[in-house]
DNA sequence: GCTTTTATTTAGGGTTACCTAATTTAGCAA
DNA sequence: TTGCTAAATTAGGTAACCCTAAATAAAAGC
């Protein structure tokens, strides 16, 4: 990644911000408990994350992040949203949104992202501000086109 | 994933299945190329793909698909075309599109595919078929918000 | 057929992200 | 303050993928 964090430890970062923003600081149980993965797993990424001065950590302690960490958290969570309603406009239901959401935010090029961004802006502020009418018809015929879909589905192997 | 395969091993699979279609049998070399990785780290997949009954393989012998294989290949393969297409769509630029194609294939819940999928169908089918005027009318729209836009951009952090 | 070159394989490591089990620390309650 | 419990840490593994270097097999050239 850009920030020279990998995928995983964005992971890491975005989870603690977020249970930072709810109360203060995170614990390593909570972060180890949102990723589903051992206490002792948390602990030897946060080491890292110190280490690279994203986030402060002492042994028992809580967590908190540095500055720097809280921005890369913020883009993180920011591309995050994005896929999340990107997902929404395309129907993806609520819940699963949110689980894929996850999954796209890593590894992608930045022009994609961007694309993407552009997309859900697109698609929000237009029908916001500019052609309501227009965005609301073409995502209305979207809407039905899935509902009445009844050919056979190309295999998705999933 | 639903096959049992890793995602990596998926694209070794795609890989070897794209290299069969054009030349009737792959090679270490040429899977190895494809992907950017040492033979010795192909070999190792394919002795993989062996065992899991994807792959024919037989040391220094060419490799082909199994039947399996060639379904999974194939769905694989599909995914792919979908995201690559999709991307086109939203107008990130084809050669990296391509790549990120490539990354968008795997993880993702069948659902998700399914409306990536429909999204594509949609924008395909309505513009050969249906409503040529329509689609054709909000591409050009996107395309033009995409740029004339001159603000700031939100961080994608990448 | 023999030699050289190219392809493939094996052996031995490295990294990342996980785990379990055993230990240590901190916080709280009697 | 002592002792218990919950949380955190350490130690020691594992699995997936990747690598380099050395050995071996196959193919090509003469």
């Amino acid at each position: 990644m850009r920030d020279g964090l990998s995928a995983r430890a964005e992971d890491y970062l975005r989870v603690a911000y977020e249970i930072i923003e709810r109360k203060g600081y995170a614990r390593i149980k909570d972060v180890a408990g949102e990723l589903s993965v051992q206490p002792s797993t948390a602990v030897e990424m946060m080491k890292k994350l110190h280490g690279n001065a994203f986030v402060f950590y002492e042994k028992y302690g809580g967590i908190t992040l540095t500055p720097r960490g809280k921005e890369v958290a913020e883009a993180v969570k920011t591309r995050h949203d994005t896929f999340k309603k990107f997902l929404e406009i395309i129907l993806v239901p609520k819940d699963i949104a949110l689980k894929d959401a996850h999954i796209l935010e890593h590894q992608l090029d930045p022009k994609t992202i961007l694309q993407f961004t552009k997309f859900v802006e697109f698609v929000t502020r237009a029908s916001a501000t500019k052609h309501p009418k227009f965005v609301e018809r073409w995502l209305e015929h979207f809407k039905r086109y899935c509902e009445t879909e009844r050919r056979q589905r190309v295999k998705t192997n999933r």
